[in-house]
DNA sequence: TTGAAAGCGGTACCAC
DNA sequence: GTGGTACCGCTTTCAA
């Protein structure tokens, strides 16, 4: 049994009130009798035991964090932010994988908040509005990062998605690229952010007024996927020329990239690909890929400090955080000779 | 404020020793009462306060993690394993992330006991005796988890790195390769599980005995240090006509690949890469990478559930646990032309 | 089958 | 400055 705040007070031979006072250094105590009880607190190896002190101060500094899958490589970073600003407040992180499941989303929350954790960050995947009704009951600071959906009115942090496609588009007719290629999810959803990132895909394409858009369905947004559509890839390419192709997620790219390699198609010499995130491997894997950097780890320390200021009582600016995006030109696309 | 089960003892009209019996089913409660008790739960939202209930229990239902860095795609794997196995028994993760600096493990460590976990998984790539006494000190049920170094006498868990590495380097000179450098890191220390590895691959090429064992040292265990070493296995090739290079991690083959593709040396035909882990890139890379299958996620798993069986009392079968390993015959090796 | 009460390890208010 | 004590929300004897 360790040491509590009774034993510390026996041995120095004063109050627990006293010994509280020392080690949460609330109240003044006298040189002598301070050093008495952290005489007594070293030789007991006392620790105080926070369970007991979060039941009585309703401070448990713990975040409860609902993820899909820690192993996604953008969820990694967001995590890091999460839990490298937390730190910085003395906030612990508690961690949930939900896997895609809502059921199991709905049921992390209920768990968290018996768990008394100050504020839920829910990194999801999907779109799942019971987890709205389910968070407001709580009352407790809250914030719903999603690479792919938005719900409206939650508080999130993200970039602007519809400038961000747009600019891409712009690099690549930049390039010279005409026939563009968009990648995406075959996602008719009402909330799917890919209809706000077609969109500025195709005010592009329609500044440039040289040719159409030409939409490109997969069925997800992994590596496999992307694989899987790279026989339709080619067929555009023969049937519409098209020279440039701008997948939705980098995943997809990177499956693309690889139903190319494996078929001996070079990038960016016979075709061009671009991204959307800059995940991990976006970098390391050859050619490196260009893309839209969306910054995982400032968006996960954004949204902790969103709670933290929340918990503080202080007053949420607005809504939706909006961070800037950057476009990283790397070797997979590359100039189109007129 | 939410409900205690004070408030749901008022409102059914019974004690809250009843209302504590409902909830945890622990003692007969007649139908009638049971149905009023659930009725004001239901009514007012009441979910018992973990905390309070962790006080008086003693069971936290927490086990604290202590990783280098959940952005290394194999610290990630390994701590779903340890998630996923945890939340089968009711138990969760405080994840505390200590970008590898050994203050901060000691500091973690302090801190999951004061927030009372029932047990620690410290995921290192550092060597750090200090943890050792610290940890023998708290008394409480604990694995350490080091992809690089050991520590005697502590509990852990790996597959067999002797017999891997012997493996592989088998494997290589089957394929047809007799001048086959080991790369690995520079460590002289200790406690490094570099020593194994490399006797292993020194026992295979020592069986072999047409040729003599070639290492070749890297600052680090780093992509960019794969990269870095890139020069010198050329200067390998050169020199000693070296057709394959086994590398002590993926990491480091990654980033010898990396450097071979910027400087348009074509993997296999040119030269063999093979790696250590098979972390997630291995398989997505372009060649893939043939390499050991270091079972991440199982180690993970097999750790916590370790965790759990000594939190439930039950005596501990054996310090390290070795888990089977698999070698990845993939496209980065080939077969030489005798 | 039910209720009263002690106590888990602290904090904080109130007296002195 | 210091000690006494109520109380945080719950579990768990012990009696009734």
């Amino acid at each position: 049994m360790p040491a509590t705040i009774k034993d510390v007070a026996k041995l120095a031979g004063v109050s627990i009130s006293t010994v509280s006072r020392v080690i949460n250094d609330s109240k003044p105590v006298s040189q002598e009798v301070k050093k008495k009880v952290l005489d007594a607190i070293e030789e007991l190896g006392y620790r105080p035991n926070e369970i007991a002190r979060t039941l009585v101060t309703k401070k448990s500094f713990l975040i409860g964090i609902i993820v899909t899958d820690i192993g996604n490589s953008y969820v990694a970073q967001m995590v890091r932010g999460i839990e490298e600003v937390g730190k910085m407040y003395n906030y612990d992180i508690l961690l949930c994988s939900s896997y895609g499941d809502k059921e199991t989303e709905l049921r992390f929350i209920q768990l968290l908040n018996r768990k008394q954790v100050e504020g839920i960050i829910l990194l999801s995947e999907i779109v799942n509005k019971e987890v709205k009704e389910q968070i407001e009951l709580l009352k407790i600071p809250f914030v719903y990062l999603n690479r792919y959906f938005f719900i409206e009115h939650f508080p999130t942090v993200s970039i602007n998605d519809y400038d961000a496609s747009y600019e891409m588009t712009r690099y690549l007719i930049s390039l010279g690229h005409k026939n563009i290629a968009y990648v995406t999810t075959n996602e008719e959803v009402e909330y799917s952010l890919e209809k706000l990132k077609i969109a500025g895909y195709r005010k592009a394409i329609e500044e440039l007024g040289e040719s159409d858009e030409i939409l490109c369905f997969t069925k997800g947004y992994n590596i496999e996927d992307g694989y899987e559509i790279g026989k339709d890839v080619l067929n555009l390419k023969k049937d519409l020329n098209i020279t440039a192709v701008f997948c939705s997620h980098d995943e997809l790219a990177i499956g693309l990239m690889n139903y190319f390699y494996d078929n001996s198609i070079r990038v960016p010499e016979d075709i061009s690909v671009s991204g959307y995130g800059d995940i991990k491997i976006a970098s390391i894997y050859r050619p490196r890929l260009t893309t839209i950097k969306e910054p995982y780890y400032d968006i996960g320390a954004v949204a902790i400090r969103r709670i933290i200021k929340e918990i503080k009582g202080e007053e949420m600016d607005k809504s939706h955080i909006k961070l800037p995006f950057q476009i990283l030109t790397r070797e997979s696309c590359t100039k189109i000779e007129k």
